[in-house]
DNA sequence: ATTCGCATGTAACTAGTTACATGATTTA
DNA sequence: TAAATCATGTAACTAGTTACATGCGAAT
């Protein structure tokens, strides 16, 4: 049991999802290839924390939706109840921006520019998952004990987090003697 | 060559370095432990990206200072000019954010008053760490080109990004109806 | 025509963590 | 007297990435 197999299994509370749905939505706080997950679940469901169902479709690929068993739950919540780990962050941007003085302004102009433009795309679709969530509840904020607050909490951190990364690359550019993006 | 490799390299430049400073110094935007490290100094310096120096010392270890050759500096100055790879994060406490709708209101105000704690200490150590920055440069904030300022605007980011997640955590206990830290 | 989305899996590899190993000095 | 700081290293393991493998339907 890894970092990876709580994230699976908290997910899977919320609702009963494919292993390619689960890598998609992992990405708002935890990132993982589908070479990872795919081996993780089988390994979950063999220690019964999950149940699969065989979903055969047209058009598409079949797929195999995983639940979350009562076990699971368990043991999610036990681990929950515990202090967590110290977050882990690796930013090649970062040595990047470390290593600045080895760069000229056209240089660090590009690399500011392209992280405004990759954040101000990510933080615009991270308002309009926020706006869908919602949505999903009724047009009313999600509330402490219902399912979609955990989901709703996280994905407003990110965004936050987009936003202030935005801020900061245009108090940098300022630094630079150069306009705001 | 691998992140870790680039990051070593990238703080070479500021300075000579002794392993165990590097692993310290790391901790912005790059963890990594003394075992990973030690070996990947001696394996950049096998490729000569690195020179070393043993250095004696009285009533502490003798200690290894590495210093960055021209060809480290040139292999640094080609990466850094190409597009960096996209950023990656892994936080227990995101997944137990998650899934919030497993605890009782008593797991969820712990959680977030001890993450409010944390970085209620490393924001105060940043600000001490920034204005240390600054007084090493006689008092006036690194210019772009000085060897301090890609350490300057990388501390700066942590530092808003530690003050941006206590906001956040303090949004949430508003929405716990609990006071805020 | 080619790429993207859907969908699942394995094999080989690289990166990162934990534990082992040592040892003096300082601080709580 | 227990823990923290300084300081470097290796061995065994776990976690994570890249590449291989397949294949249809829709959009560009």
């Amino acid at each position: 049991m890894n970092g990876l197999s709580y994230a699976l299994l908290a997910m899977l509370v919320r609702k009963p999802c494919s292993g390619y749905e689960l890598a998609k939505m992992m990405e708002v706080f935890w990132q993982a290839k589908h070479s990872q997950i795919y081996p993780l679940l089988a390994k979950l469901e063999d220690q019964s924390l999950l149940t699969s169902e065989n979903v055969e479709q047209t058009g598409k690929p079949n797929k195999k939706i995983y639940y979350i068993t009562d076990t699971g739950r368990d043991i999610l919540k036990t681990w929950a109840s515990k202090p967590p780990a110290l977050p882990v962050t690796r930013d090649e941007f970062l040595i990047k921006a470390y290593a600045l003085s080895l760069s000229n302004l056209q240089m660090a102009e590009r690399l500011f520019h392209d992280r405004i433009a990759y954040y101000q795309h990510s933080s615009e679709a991270r308002r309009q998952k926020i706006a869908g969530i919602i949505e999903e509840c009724g047009g009313k904020v999600p509330q402490f004990g219902e399912l979609q607050f955990g989901r709703y909490i996280v994905h407003n951190r990110k965004l936050r987090m987009e936003e202030e990364e935005i801020a900061w690359c245009n108090w940098v550019l300022g630094l630079l003697g150069l306009p705001a993006k």
